[in-house]
DNA sequence: TGGTATTTGTCCGTATGTATG
DNA sequence: TCATACATACGGACAAATACC
């Protein structure tokens, strides 16, 4: 039978757990410089060992970056976006619009039953801001931005983490041709349908609207691997 | 200018990469127990410490689990499982559910264009075992067999992986009466209408039966906590 | 351009507690 | 109970890379 085991969790794991809540809770925002390990050393009251395996651990993980000279920087804020970004840098394109498509299309139903006010108007501003785009790069921008205003709205911490990341790893591909096209946008009017539906509160058509709009990038995709 | 980085990427960090591919190849599967200290220095020909290091990360990651005295254990097959899952802990139920939803909604969409014979036929033997289960327990054994062989015919990588993180949740708090409760299945039949959605290869319907079926769920869940 | 201070990287040894046999 | 091996934590010393004046 199982025993449970009264683990003393090790001084290590205690410093990494502590500082793992500093950058989730922004107090380390991502890209500072963490305090050097002196002052860490006396914060947290441990040996310079023990605290460099705790960072060490975190570096591993991708929370954190060292630079030996320069110091220690916040590289993300949750394991869960590196290691999702990871499996998404080893798949298709065509994969990750499938997911992309569960992820966005269940976001929007849901944004669309519980946006508030304060959401509702952000994502109008977003909207705004997307048609009025004059470039290329800032078209790309201002939609990302309103897809993330859209997806906040829905009131569900895991597909925002989800697709924070996802967002995160389209971003770092847009300036590859594909990435281009596959954000100049199936349909200019998609947006406006998008964003009508939510205001209306219509789940359903909301989603469908979604569901249509990367339908038609997954088929751009696939001319363009034919190509 | 970039000076060129010659990979002298750290020692340790090379033979963390070769033990990861080592699990994640399931050359070392979940629960074994992977060859002593000694042995994989000889076989990396590195130093015990840089070994030592090495495991030390995955053991922080989750993917490793050291016991003094016994041995090193794999725990988990990637870091993104393991992330997912925690991720999952700290989320309401009706959050898990719905992330839930947006797998299995379009691994039912995509299993239902994509199965091949072979797959068809698992997924008929899980139907059946689902149907002669006995108990309440093996009948949630046989219901996320089922579910998985649904998802695995959709041939995504990605959805695969998140799915199997999910199960695993759940079957680890199927011990819990709500968690009971929400295997012991919204509607019946709902299975049988699925995989007959499936192999007709009809998407839209196979995707409907799920979303009504979870939405069932999301209900029952509700009415649990408003109790 | 160069020298100095800062910061991380690596190695060493020691002490203490714990699991195993 | 004792002996051995291991894990953990601490402290120090020096090297290497970077930042700053």
């Amino acid at each position: 039978m199982d025993v449970i085991k009264a683990k003393r969790s090790s001084l290590v794991e205690q410093i990494a757990l502590q500082i793992e809540a500093l950058i989730e809770s922004k107090t380390w925002p991502v890209g500072t410089r963490i305090p050097p390990e002196m002052e860490l050393m006396e914060q947290f009251g441990v040996s310079r060992n023990t605290l460099r395996e705790a960072i060490r651990a975190h570096v591993y993980a991708g929370l954190l970056q060292t630079k030996q000279g320069s110091g220690t920087y916040v590289r993300a804020k949750t394991v869960l976006g590196v290691s999702f970004q990871k499996r998404l840098e080893t798949s298709t394109l065509l994969e990750t619009l499938e997911v992309r498509h569960a992820i966005e299309r269940e976001a929007a139903w849901l944004a669309a039953e519980r946006h508030t006010e304060d959401e509702a108007a952000h994502i109008q501003i977003c909207l705004k801001a997307c048609k009025e785009a004059s470039d290329l790069y800032s078209f790309a921008e201002a939609d990302i931005a309103l897809h993330h205003a859209i997806i906040a709205a829905s009131h569900n911490g895991i597909l925002i983490d989800l697709y924070t990341s996802l967002a995160e790893s389209l971003r770092a591909s847009v300036h590859d041709l594909t990435g281009m096209n596959l954000h100049t946008e199936a349909d200019p009017g998609a947006h406006e349908a998008l964003v009508q539906a939510i205001m209306e509160r219509q789940p359903a058509k909301a989603a469908a609207i979604v569901s249509q709009d990367i339908d038609c990038l997954k088929k751009m995709a696939n001319s363009e691997e034919n190509r």
